[in-house]
DNA sequence: TATTATTGACACATTTTTATGATATTCTAA
DNA sequence: TTAGAATATCATAAAAATGTGTCAATAATA
């Protein structure tokens, strides 16, 4: 279902709570230290479990440095000790806090509540894919580190299919979303874009559902 | 997904209640008292959620009044003393009854098979059945994790049979919302369709109905 | 102002889907 | 049990949808 990042030092912890998931259907990735959780984020991630107390790194740096770059939705873990801390802090930053020790199966509510709040469609500023990234905000792009021409709808465009990833576009979907409703666009201007999309990024993971729309699927792993 | 009003003096249980169904994608309405319920009952709620020992108006006068208004679907929920009540008197007005204590995920399927009984369609973005699972939203489908191909009309019209489980649809009421109605398109086509889906999917939960139609029908639990 | 980039549209090639009809099979009622 | 009707199945031609390269118009930029 989701992609979940784990962050969490206690190893009984830690695989406790990805089992769970497992469990229900999640795909999840383990981080024991802020290093490792910033090294494992990427955009492939749909959901972060923060822990507070870390090594090295401490959750709350880490929900700062990620915020920076997207606004994936992060649950932080905290102990009851932790209260002290300046939760209003990161309050406004992380979509939700759970207090340990909690119940394994309230953590599967939050994660349901939280996506589904986020409406599943995820808004990213930076997007980094294989040897892809892309700025949305500055509409930049490179590929291994080189700046690539890419035009303004372009990024718009596949800045609409990353964020919902996964999902069918229609065609109208797309114009409304990217040229705006009031504009008299063809559709089949839409395919000229995908087009472009996938000659410049080398991307073969704009699928084609024939009669509905495109969508943009994960391929590697 | 539907619109609920729950009707339940208790305020932990109402609380409880409505925050289950809003994870479950629903809107809420609470209601603490039988005066309150309707007050606040009107044609935008989908279906009432109907504690029977109520302040003020009893749930059964509720149901009663309700009753003569309109004939939306209404579960009641009734504590285990409560039974010494003539349920048989209401069991003719009310749709279902719950006994508390219930399970709270009892309820959320308790709510999908009146909606279903009622004829309102029930809406699925992933849909998870022994091996196969299906994402309708991103018009794919897996078999033990394995993508397979599948047409768009085909995943439509799956769709449409699992969003009405155990009801028989007509080749009419299929093609009117599969293919649309402007569309001419010949009775036997939709055979065809039936065909390759329980050849694709393996299924031979899609029960055909003699001189009527299709319709899906779980077959494991 | 000259030059370049972006944009939307179109035409033609290509691919996939899809509807259909012929035939085999199953069901049902008498 | 059997005739008659309804459905299952499958291959395939035809239709529909998309991929792609180019172009003229417009906008942006130097």
């Amino acid at each position: 279902m989701f992609k979940i990042l784990v962050v969490e030092d206690d190893y009984i912890m830690n695989e406790t709570i990805c089992e769970y998931l497992k469990e229900c259907g999640h795909k999840v990735e383990s981080a024991f230290t802020g290093k490792e959780a910033l090294e494992k984020y990427s955009h492939k991630i749909d959901l972060i479990l923060l822990d507070i107390m870390l090594p090295e790194i401490n959750g709350l740096e880490v929900l700062k440095i990620i915020r920076k770059e997207c606004d994936i939705p992060i649950i932080m873990l905290t102990a009851l000790n932790d209260e002290n801390m300046q939760i209003s802090s990161f309050d406004q930053l992380a979509d939700d806090y759970i207090t340990k020790p909690f119940s394994i199966a309230i953590l599967g509510r939050r994660i349901n509540a939280i996506m589904r709040r986020r409406g599943i469609a995820v808004p990213i500023n930076v997007w980094r894919y294989d040897k892809l990234t892309v700025d949305f905000s500055g509409f930049s792009a490179e590929i291994s580190g080189k700046q690539i021409d890419i035009a303004p709808k372009e990024i718009l465009l596949l800045q609409y299919l990353v964020e919902n990833k996964g999902r069918v576009l229609t065609r109208n979907q797309i114009l409304d979303h990217v040229w705006g409703q009031e504009e008299a666009i063809n559709d089949r201007t839409v395919d000229s874009y995908i087009a472009r999309l996938r000659k410049k990024l080398v991307l073969d993971d704009i699928i084609t559902i024939k009669g509905i729309g495109y969508k943009f699927e994960e391929k590697i792993e």
